[in-house]
DNA sequence: TAGATTGTTAATCGATTAACAATC
DNA sequence: TAGATTGTTAATCGATTAACAATC
């Protein structure tokens, strides 16, 4: 079973082949992806068996077919649909982060539990969030971002499952417990920061 | 050598023992934290022999102790001055975002090309990207938080490398190659959000 | 064909976990 | 003291890398 780290680097490949697509490449070895994805060429070959993605022994893959059958495992062949709670400073960001609608990734609305928030004109909307579980539902939308403070987190979390979302990306700085049957990514911008801040360190003392 | 996934451990550590220190807790066993932070008991001790922490063999952990040699390793001791490049969607965000002020981490300024972004009287304030070097250099700040788009990520941190930054933290949709002396830390949302969906479709396909 | 690259198996490496003697 | 928890060593586990036969 692939782990998240080989679902990062499948990624990165992705990423490589839609430059290459745009230099119009026909071929590629898999020494080439490894360098643009900053790994080894055998990585990227048993990256590829996993999934059953074979090449031409000699030839190396086609563009083309290697970045369908990546989106096809990354869910880009369809547009994704996420809510997004807690229009904050972050959640705001989110809501009209650019770098998202060019790959997929659309934001149906956001929803907040000030009513100063709120915004229905906007695009994405901004709604009350006891619509929440209705708009999820009538929308069948199984993803969603939570950019709530951390005292919130949990809760908003519980309102999601029994909206039936399925994935979560959560940005608040506490680290959501997954029940069974839901997946949540967490995003700890301090924990983030501290790690550079230690390694920064810790190589300048020479280690 | 610790490895990046020791430091995120370390900081979790942390989070759980300032939650513990607000509820007068004195003394803390490796199964408590191992719980907190969803790792085994055996890894939350062995990290701390890494570091050359000790507890007391039945007695546990002080938490004071604990938290104080944990908040050294993390540079937890002293206020840790970013400056940030990009005031757009995310860059903003984050020059606001509270959080970071509360946990020891400070935005001394932030950066852009575009005139329109510019503030001196706001805090932090927003600076021409000329002026960067010699604000860094000035104030002798080391750490850096890139949010510029792609295709102007790599320029910037070239900016960034001659002005003497160490370690940057990284939002630009590109993972930013780091020469020797430097640290880059890739967030890539996209990528991130790719990640949950592939893993939501996973279990929902009952892998 | 000869040469080069894949696909896969085996070897290596590193991180996590289990176990238990030391000891408070 | 007896019991419980640490600190550390050894065992396990999983992921990465090396190697090479298959083959285009």
């Amino acid at each position: 079973m692939a782990n998240r780290s080989c679902i990062i680097r499948l990624s990165r490949y992705k990423n490589a082949l839609n430059r290459l697509k745009t230099l119009n490449f026909i071929r590629v070895f898999s020494d080439n992806l490894a360098d643009a994805a900053g790994v080894t060429a055998a990585q990227v070959r048993k990256d590829f068996s996993l999934f059953g993605i074979t090449g031409n022994r000699r030839g190396g893959y086609k563009v083309d077919d290697l970045a369908d059958q990546l989106n096809k495992i990354l869910g880009k062949e369809q547009l994704q649909e996420f809510v997004l709670i807690g229009v904050g400073n972050i959640g705001r960001a989110l809501l009209h982060y650019p770098g998202f609608e060019r790959s997929g990734i659309h934001i149906a609305a956001g929803f907040d539990i000030d009513p100063v928030k709120y915004d229905v004109e906007s695009e994405p909307p901004v709604l009350p969030l006891e619509q929440l579980a209705e708009f999820v539902k009538r929308r069948d939308i199984t993803l969603a971002i939570v950019a709530v403070p951390d005292y919130a987190a949990q809760q908003v979390l519980g309102l999601l499952l029994s909206a039936g979302i399925k994935g979560v990306m959560n940005f608040a700085p506490i680290c959501l417990k997954a029940p069974d049957g839901c997946i949540v990514n967490n995003i700890n911008l301090e924990t983030e920061l501290e790690n550079l801040i230690y390694f920064v360190n810790a190589t300048e003392n020479g280690n």
